[in-house]
DNA sequence: CGCACCCCCTGCCGGC
DNA sequence: TGCCGGCAGGGGGTGC
């Protein structure tokens, strides 16, 4: 589910916490993609929330002691502001008690996602991550640059997380529609122009998807438990057999790397 | 090293 | 109606 626009949107959503302490840790499931070690509760309890960020797909909690509460969604995860007073629900993990008010909710059906408490520089799956494509840094030479010297599709390397930060299925397959790029081009065989019109539609893409919520096919919800708004805007996102938007031919579905990806075969070349 | 494949897990949908 | 296979936003490990 959580790709760069949807964990943005939790992140933005979940900001009033910030400030806040935790007063309450409930560990109900500690078998998560990463199993929580048995003093995960403990060693959270009493801290302040100081900051929350992003990075790729992973969310930050800023501690008071120094530490770091790092946050990945998986497939089906959600990050909840809840009543304290709610009954837990299904798959609620692991609930945090907020002085400020209400309960922030870890809740998981396939347990993809994961927590981690520790320093920053102890969290070796953040220490890889490619440039955040929304970043002004991040510039069209900086792609062109990153698809050098690799053979692999284009689709399969916007989702390679050491490439370009939190660009996953649905995104993939939505930026290259935009730039008019077949999801199996080799990434080194990119012209300049061409990685150029990746990048434009790259910020397109995310800009507008963040602008809308994200996109919810099922299970994805912001903090406060909000649907998104991108997929009404999907062009070849789970639309094979339909008619392009742009030129009526119908949208195929290809397997690359195991994933699905959709795309136009008149207008991606 | 790069890449394809498989697995982790639950839920839903379509076909028989 | 109920069972079974296929598929789903991610990512990490293995083996070629």
């Amino acid at each position: 589910m959580p790709e760069l626009p949807e964990v943005e949107t939790v992140r933005r959503s979940l900001l009033p916490l910030v400030g806040g302490r935790i007063t309450g840790v409930d560990v109900r499931e500690p078998n998560l993609r990463l199993r929580l070690p048995d003093d995960f509760a403990r060693r959270i309890h009493h801290l302040r929330i100081e900051a929350l960020q992003r990075r790729g797909k992973y969310l930050l909690f800023g501690l008071s002691n120094g530490e770091t509460l790092l946050a990945h969604l998986g497939m089906t995860g959600t990050l909840l502001l809840r009543p304290t007073e709610a009954p837990p629900s299904r798959h609620d993990h692991v609930r945090f008690r907020i002085d400020t008010g209400g309960t922030l909710v870890f809740n998981d059906p396939r347990r993809f996602g994961s927590l981690r408490l520790g320093p920053l520089d102890s969290f070796g799956e953040i220490q890889h991550i490619g440039p955040e494509p929304l970043d002004e840094a991040f510039t069209p030479a900086t792609l062109h640059a990153v698809t050098r010297g690799r053979k692999k599709p284009i689709k399969t390397l916007l989702m390679d997380q050491s490439c370009v930060a939190g660009i996953g299925n649905i995104y993939a397959s939505e930026i290259l529609f935009g730039a008019g790029l077949r999801p199996t081009r080799a990434a080194h065989r990119l012209t300049r122009s061409e990685t150029a019109r990746l990048h434009a539609a790259m910020r397109q893409v995310l800009d507008e998807a963040v602008a809308l919520g994200g996109s919810t096919i099922s299970d994805y919800r912001d903090g406060h438990g909000r649907t998104g708004y991108f997929q009404l805007t999907f062009r070849v996102y789970g639309r094979d057999g339909e008619d392009c938007t742009s030129c009526r031919q119908r949208i195929r579905r290809i397997i690359q790397a195991g994933r699905s990806s959709f795309y136009c075969r008149s207008c991606q070349h």
